[in-house]
RNA sequence: GGGCCACUAGCUCAACUGGCAGAGCAGCGGACUUUUAAUCCGUAGGUUCCGGGUUCGAAUCCCGGGUGGCCCA
């Protein structure tokens, strides 16, 4: 009797365990509706009580109980013997039992894919991190939690998608394949092109792309963008990550600041139910308007004296001394500043910031400030002490842009290998003419974190980079199937 | 890259100061027609992450390595 099941090559259930919970829920208990429905998934519990098999599947949406009578289930004895996890069809009618549990009485079911791995501890689950990331399809069903917060991200991109749409953003997609890595300071991957016998980078912002759609015409476009930087792991950080950026023609910053703090006012409540969060214990109000501060205000806050560019650069450096930051002298004032501002303010805020007025120096694409030499107009979102988003006034003056790029260069041959080179073909289209723009960078992943209020980037990535799996000398027998002649010593029960 | 911590059965975890490697769940055999992590009886399951060392004796102590977690850079 242990010969494989056949599994058809399709199935058509016509119900879901949430579906069905929706719709019967309330029936009384101890009633049979006459309806019969077929539905699908993993056969995650069985209670087995003699001539009567209690069992629960689990589908996409939730879990349903199902109720075989020994007398009305046909191969009832092949039912009770179905591995956990088993893969099942089942048709029946839809009854409540006596103790009040909504369930299927099992007139039909077929077998649709085995298990023959075991799954972890029904009660306990599965809590080991590397073993949880490692085997996603083994954590997606043994832990509630994780299917939420997945569920939360897909929606959160749909939401995101239709938002922008209805504001005129058009979606595009430009290369991941970049010939001179742009548009960020990070270190890049490396590939090689065997027809071009070219080296290529992988992406570490679509920046320099989407604006050149703006000298090309589209006025608002933005793009869901996997980046790739080569930087080490950490529960913020992983190599690859999903940025929305979004440029708009004619905005300006402040344009940019509204639209963030209205996107994500939208997306806490269409997600969570309202604005008012509560991120890792902690209460978290994200309704607009979010505060305006500058980097100089935000310093001062903290360490008590006012400093900006104009700040001799021994006090600068004195002050990083006092706070642990370490600096070299290519460092000017404005890079100074920035990593004053990143080691003592940025985490100490909680309620969202838009930070404002980055240096210059350190800011090669952002368009210099009105108002305020060697600043440009950048700001970031922070949000529960983490960078959420960055953005700025687009620098749009071609030799503006040349001398940025220079000095960037200059950086990148005194050894800062996060530095960028000189991207002649992005000033070429600089040359052709961008108007008055504005750029918005968004980290998807660490706004899913705070939507779904999860602390590490791992739980809301699907299969987040890891080391490769370790080769055991050879195969552990436990580790491997068992079936066929590896596991002679497990009977075949009932030959 | 540095510091701290963890690694024992498929999963979750025990094993005191160095003294016979254990339990629950899953598995296997059996009982049970209203269970809810069902219950009950029986049974099987180990490279204690790997490699050295100390010791009469190591899951336990020491050294080296691996993987992961957290913190720092």
């Amino acid at each position: 009797m242990t010969e494989r099941p056949a599994i058809p090559y399709r199935f058509e259930p016509t119900a879901t365990a949430a579906a069905l919970q929706a719709s019967h829920g309330g029936i009384e208990d101890g009633t049979e509706t006459g309806e019969v429905v077929t539905v699908a998934g993993r056969l995650m519990l069985r209670r087995g009580q003699g001539k009567l098999l209690f069992g629960q599947l689990q589908d996409q949406t939730g879990r349903i109980q199902l109720f075989a009578p020994a007398n009305v289930t046909p191969r009832f004895a092949e039912l009770g013997a179905l591995s956990l996890g088993d893969w099942i069809g089942v048709t029946g009618e839809v009854m409540k039992t006596r103790k009040g549990e909504l369930s299927v009485k099992v007139t039909d079911w077929i077998v649709l894919a085995e298990a023959r791995r075991s799954f972890p501890d029904k009660w306990h689950g599965l809590t080991d991190p590397d073993t949880r990331y490692r085997q996603r399809y083994v954590d997606l069903w043994v832990n509630d939690d994780v299917r939420r917060v997945f569920l939360l991200r897909s929606r959160l991109l749909s939401l995101t998608r239709r938002w922008l749409e209805d504001r005129g953003y058009l979606e595009v997609e430009t290369p991941v394949f970049h010939p001179i890595p742009g548009g960020a300071l990070a270190r890049p991957f490396v590939t090689h092109h065997n027809a071009l016998d070219q080296d290529l980078f992988l992406r570490i912002a679509p920046e320099l792309y989407l604006k050149r759609l703006v000298v090309g015409g589209f006025e608002r476009v933005f793009e869901v963008a996997r980046v790739f930087r080569n930087e080490g792991l950490s529960p913020r950080h992983n190599p690859e990550f999903t940025m929305l950026e979004l440029y708009e023609a004619y905005g300006d910053w402040s344009v940019h600041m509204e639209l963030t703090e209205q996107l994500v006012a939208h997306l806490a409540t269409e997600l969570c139910g309202s604005t008012k969060l509560t991120y890792q214990g902690r209460d978290l109000d994200v309704s607009a308007p979010w505060r305006r501060a500058s980097m100089s205000e935000l310093i001062e806050e903290q360490i008590g004296r006012r400093v900006d560019l104009d700040t001799p650069i021994a006090e600068l450096r004195a002050l990083c001394d006092e706070h642990d930051v370490p600096w070299k002298d290519g460092h000017g004032p404005g890079k100074l500043l920035l990593e004053l501002y990143e080691k003592t303010a940025e985490a100490a805020q909680w309620d969202p910031v838009f930070v404002t007025d980055y240096p210059q120096e350190v800011s090669p694409l952002a368009r210099a400030h009105r108002s305020q030499a060697g600043m440009t107009e950048r700001f970031e979102g922070i949000v529960a002490g983490r960078e959420l988003c960055n953005g700025f006034s687009e620098l749009v003056d071609p030799d503006d842009q040349r001398a940025r790029f220079e000095a960037q260069a200059r950086q990148k041959d005194a050894g800062d290998d996060e530095a960028m080179v000189v991207d002649e073909d992005y000033l070429r289209a600089l040359d052709y003419g961008l108007p008055p723009t504005v750029g918005l960078g968004v980290g998807i992943d660490r706004l899913v974190m705070l939507l779904a209020d999860v602390s590490s980037i791992r739980d809301v990535v699907l299969f987040p980079t890891l080391r490769p799996e370790q080769e055991r000398g050879d195969a552990s027998p436990a580790d491997a199937p068992t079936e066929g002649a590896e596991a002679p010593e497990t009977p075949e029960p009932g030959a």
